[in-house]
DNA sequence: TTCTATTGTCGCAATTTGCGACAATAATAA
DNA sequence: TTATTATTGTCGCAAATTGCGACAATAGAA
């Protein structure tokens, strides 16, 4: 068995983008009706960020993927020893064995942004489901995984522009309309389309590559990807 | 004796303007000529956030303080129970009843902006002094603290333009010219003076009060303080 | 061949920003 | 009293950025 820094936990917010819509990955616990975010402890020896990427990993397969702190929350309010209670003797946990969960914990919180095509969402061994839902369309979250989630989307938001961090939810090649969508899902607005490309172009980062054929009656988008990448 | 939340700590970075210089409060431990930005831990009935503005009320007596909070350091690389047994042997404290402080910790940092003239700056038990230091010539500091400063630039440079935040390092009133000394000094740059007034003017927060004579031989500047406070 | 939906660009107005010009001081020197 | 000096508040204009409509260029369907 593992052994974990007691008090310390992690969150994630792992946003991934279909049908239009920005989605997160969620868990729901055996028997209890409770859902949460995908998180995790830090184990003595593991550096905090390597642990969230280790949570990463196990939930959605990925390696590699972009991943940002945004906050940590550590208020008493969100102590309720009672619920993890509940999600422990729903799996036939002994409380004993167990008793550090059962304590207060501060949690660091991180986003990331994937592919969503190359996820493959597996549930832990407390938890029956890891699925997407579209962020406006959340089911009831435990203790405060509501309020990370508003922080993360608004952080999120906040940094949208460093270099193109949002054109990571997308795959290797895309195009500049889908990258709009992207804004638009996570600033929740609108935006002007042709100074949207231009603002893009100009960034100078973008390689354009062959067009992108949806077999819909109408002119193609040219694929873009990153200047850098290999290919 | 108070009872702490195990591996969790917290760091403050304590910013002051004063010499036309950015400077942060600096504690040096007894017998060690260790320095270290203030700190402290968290009460297992306090929220992270109050433990924190707790400790700047120690340090430097003032409440309300603009605080936020930027970056959780998590790495193992920080744990380095050598140099805290250094610091508690030094003030001759038991290591058999403080050795929850030779564990590993988890560090969230916040960095703080106040008026540098309402501060008393005062020392804890561990330490014989708590001074100001310029940015630019801190001493060494102890484990990753030089980093945690760099970050808290880093991100105090980015905030910067939310609703003037770096009027928070000035008296109530001040005028535009000092607060573009402010800019300057966290930005590390120079900045164009009348864009820099017409700029700051144009947000329309501030209210004109009458001008500052400053004794020397040239037109004096008006001071200017939020619209919204009293008096 | 015509029609429809969407994309890539361009042009122009509106807004923001960089920067010099210049008048208005506040104290000192003549 | 009258210059002189250093600094501040504004204005004007050019350059850069952004919002938005116009329009040609498609890709496929009718």
């Amino acid at each position: 068995m593992r052994n974990f820094l007691s008090h310390i936990a992690f969150d994630s917010v792992i946003f991934g983008f279909s049908g239009e819509k920005l989605k997160i990955l969620i868990m729901k616990y055996h028997n209890t009706g409770l859902y949460a975010l995908p998180g995790g402890f830090v184990d003595l020896n593991e550096n905090l960020n390597d642990a969230v990427r280790r949570g990463l990993k196990e939930r959605t397969g990925l390696d590699n993927i972009y991943l940002e702190q945004f906050y940590t929350f550590g208020d008493v309010a969100r102590y309720k020893p009672e619920i993890m209670q509940t999600i422990l003797e729903a799996n036939g946990k002994s409380l004993e064995e167990n008793h550090w969960m059962l304590e207060r914990f501060i949690s660091v919180a991180y986003y990331a942004l994937i592919n969503y095509d190359k996820v493959v969402p597996t549930p832990d061994t407390l938890s029956d489901s890891c699925t997407w839902y579209a962020v406006d369309e959340l089911p009831n979250l435990m203790l405060d995984h509501r309020e990370i989630v508003q922080r993360a989307l608004k952080t999120l938001g906040e940094n949208l522009d460093k270099k193109l961090v949002g054109a990571n939810l997308l795959p290797t090649r895309f195009t500049i309309p889908t990258l709009q969508k992207v804004y638009e899902a996570i600033l929740g607005e609108k935006l002007n389309r042709t100074a949207f490309q231009r603002k893009i172009l100009s960034l100078g980062i973008l390689k354009r590559h062959e067009k992108e054929y949806s077999g819909k009656a109408h002119k193609a988008p040219y694929l873009y990807s990153f200047e850098s990448e290999a290919k």
